[in-house]
This record gives C-alpha cells, structure tokens and sequence, in this order.
DNA sequence: AGAGTTATTGATAGATCAGTCAACAATTAT
DNA sequence: ATAATTGTTGACTGATCTATCAATAACTCT
C-alpha cells in the first residue's frame, strides 16, 4: 500500500552493469550512473542501498547471467572436448564492442583483488561452479579417449579457467575475434590423447 | 644554476608507482601519492606534469623492471624449456603482499582497455620483446627436441603469453604460491614432445 | 655579492564526489 | 475521503578531487 516505483529495477542494474563493467567501480560516477539508469538519485539509494551495494547487485547479476552461458556451452556439445572448445572459443564475444570489455569479475579482481570479502565470496562461487562443470566434462573426456587420461583431472581443469582469464583480459586488451580463437583452439589441443 | 631538487626522481616514481601497482589510477589521489612519496603538491606537479604522465612514467619504470626479470629468467638456464619454466614460475612473487599485487600492466588493461593509445604503446612494445623472446627459446626447445616440434612456434608463444596473463591475475586473486607453480609446472608440460 | 633560475611551501580555486534532507506525488487500505 | 506508506524530485552538505598561484628558499654563474 505504497507508490509504485516507476522504474523496473532488473532493467535498472542491467544499465549500470554496462557502466561498471566498462569503467570499474571508482571511476564510475553516481552522476553518470543516475544518467544512463534514468532514475533520480534518491531513487538510487532507497532502491540499492548506495552505489558500492549496487556494484555488488551489478555483479552477482552480471556473474549470474555470464556463468549459465558459460555452463550452457560447455555443456550443450555432445562432445566433452568440445564442449571445453565452445567454452574457451565463447569468451570471445563476435561483437567487437562487447568483446572489449572483457571480463566484469576479473575487473573486480584487478580492482579489488582478494581483499573484498563480499567479492571473493561471490567470485568464489562462480569459480567452484565453472570448476564442478569443467572437471566433469574432462573426466568424460577422458573417459571417452578424447582427453589424454595421463593429465590429472583437476590440473586440466585449473588449466582450462587460467586459460580463460587469460583470453578475457587478451579481449580486453583488444585481441582480434581470429586471435582469441586461434588461443583458444592451442589450449583446446593440449589437452588431447 | 638554480635550486637543486630535494627528492630523488627515481624513488620518488618507485614509491608512485607502488600506489598506483596496489590501487590503480582512479583510486590512487594525488594526497596519497604526495604522501607516499614524501613531497609537496607543487613538486609533483613541475617534476612529472600531472597524476596522468607520472602514472604513465610508474608505468614505465615496472614495465621496464618486470621485463627485465621475465628476460633474465628466461634466458638465464641452459634449457629452453627450463626457461619457460622459470618464466612461467617466475610469475608468483614468493613474497605473499608483493604476489597478491598481481601485474600492474595487467591492471592498466583492466582499468583502460584499449581505449589509452600512449598505454597500448607501451604494452606493445613490452609484449613484442616478451614474444620475440620466448619464441626464440621455444625455436631452440623444438630443435633440442624438447619441445614439440610439431608445435606452430608462433602459437606455441601466444600460449606462453596467455598463460602469463592467467597466473598474474590468479596472483591478484589471491592464489598461493603451490597453486601457482602447480598451474605454471602443468602449461609447461603442455609444450613437452 | 648580486642576478638568474629552479624548487618548495601554503593557500586556494573550481569542480566533482558520495550521500542526505525535506517537500511533494502516487498509491493502497480503511 | 482520509490516513498511512512509499517513490520521486531537486536542493544541498561536507568532503575530496585535480590543479594552479604567489611567495619564499636554495642553488649557480658571473
């Protein structure tokens, strides 16, 4: 038995997601953050709390939508081993202005590094989630002949999220759509029987 | 013929760029650099311009020092591929506070991306050295019969690279130091014939 | 010693920062 | 209709930001 509020509050941190992702978090205004959010400012701090909670709000949705694709490709070929292909080759976005953004949560770790407990945990999540996922995937790889049963299976797997951070932060620098596939194709093949 | 400068430039850049290493650009205030590096406001600004062109010239002095130690531990074993290792490796800092702090090229690309054409000079110019380097060893490992020689030598680098870039942002994460060589020991392996 | 040059010091400008307050508007329940 | 509740609006606060100015100090060369 209130107002309603005027604005949709999804599509709202989905706009200062944009922000924070392309920016970071201490060079991303509360002014700015108003303007492409299209909301008054008191509206922002009684919705959000203040501009560090809405970061946290912009990333757990960012990491949220980003980990289900990540999981849907690595998933979604019947392959194991390529299903660790569509995971490493779709870091990098096909279109150049996404693709230049990089990496939201390894933004944050350049930012913040460890020393954000309320970061770390959720970076903490999403590492264990991609990890369950891509063990899996390399132990039925292996299973399967695919992968070289010789590699511990954690190793590989640690070998496959490093080598993601690493096409991420390549993207970011502004690595070419052919490169990062062409990174991602070596890794793929060192893991192979 | 006129009044000496107190400070000693260089120092004063190092003490700079250790603030910028651990905090970024935008977080790091012109009083904290005052601070840190023990001069007045004025002597910051007539020494090095503004907070810009003395992050560009921090920038430049840990680039220059960090390449050199990569080059060193490159090139200093007899084996080529020992060397990649003792790159590779090389990465976490065996000191906690100093491996936690990641790589501050890395944080300028996270901070900047693509977007600051005097940072992407820089960058260029240190990775071309790196590349040019460890494409040399690789070229040598292959003909020692080390590595593999059915191995495109040019990616077989790009994959030494990426794998750089993974261990120093793990480091700013916050991985320790046997997860480190752990990951470093297994990319290397991935080169052997 | 004095002129010329550069460094340091302290004050301050002007902008921008995150966050709050109070008045007003819109809704629901009674 | 009216009371209660919540959202919106715009002004505003106090802090902090980068950068500059003017005055003073320290040095060298003649």
């Amino acid at each position: 038995m209130a107002r309603p509020r005027e604005f949709d509050k999804t599509e709202a941190v989905r706009k200062a997601t944009r922000l924070f992702w392309a920016k970071g978090f201490a060079a991303t205004s509360t002014d700015a953050l108003l303007t492409e959010m299209g909301i008054g400012r008191q509206s922002l701090y009684s919705a959000f709390g203040d501009k560090r909670r809405l970061y946290l709000q912009s990333m757990q949705s960012y990491l949220d939508e980003v980990t289900a694709g990540h999981l849907d490709r690595l998933n979604t070929p019947a392959s194991p081993l390529d299903g660790i292909r569509a995971l490493l080759t779709g870091i990098a976005a096909v279109d150049d202005e996404t693709r230049a953004l990089g990496c939201m949560g390894i933004g944050s770790v350049s930012e913040f590094g460890a020393g954000d407990p309320e970061l770390c945990r959720m970076r903490d999540a999403v590492n264990r989630v991609l990890f369950e996922g891509v063990i899996a995937r390399i132990e039925q790889g292996q299973s399967a002949g695919e992968i070289d049963s010789h590699l511990d299976a954690r190793q590989a797997t640690e070998f496959v999220l490093l080598t993601m951070i690493g096409l991420q932060v390549s993207a970011r620098g502004g690595a070419d759509l052919e490169s990062m596939h062409r990174m991602a194709a070596f890794a793929v093949d060192r893991l192979t029987a």
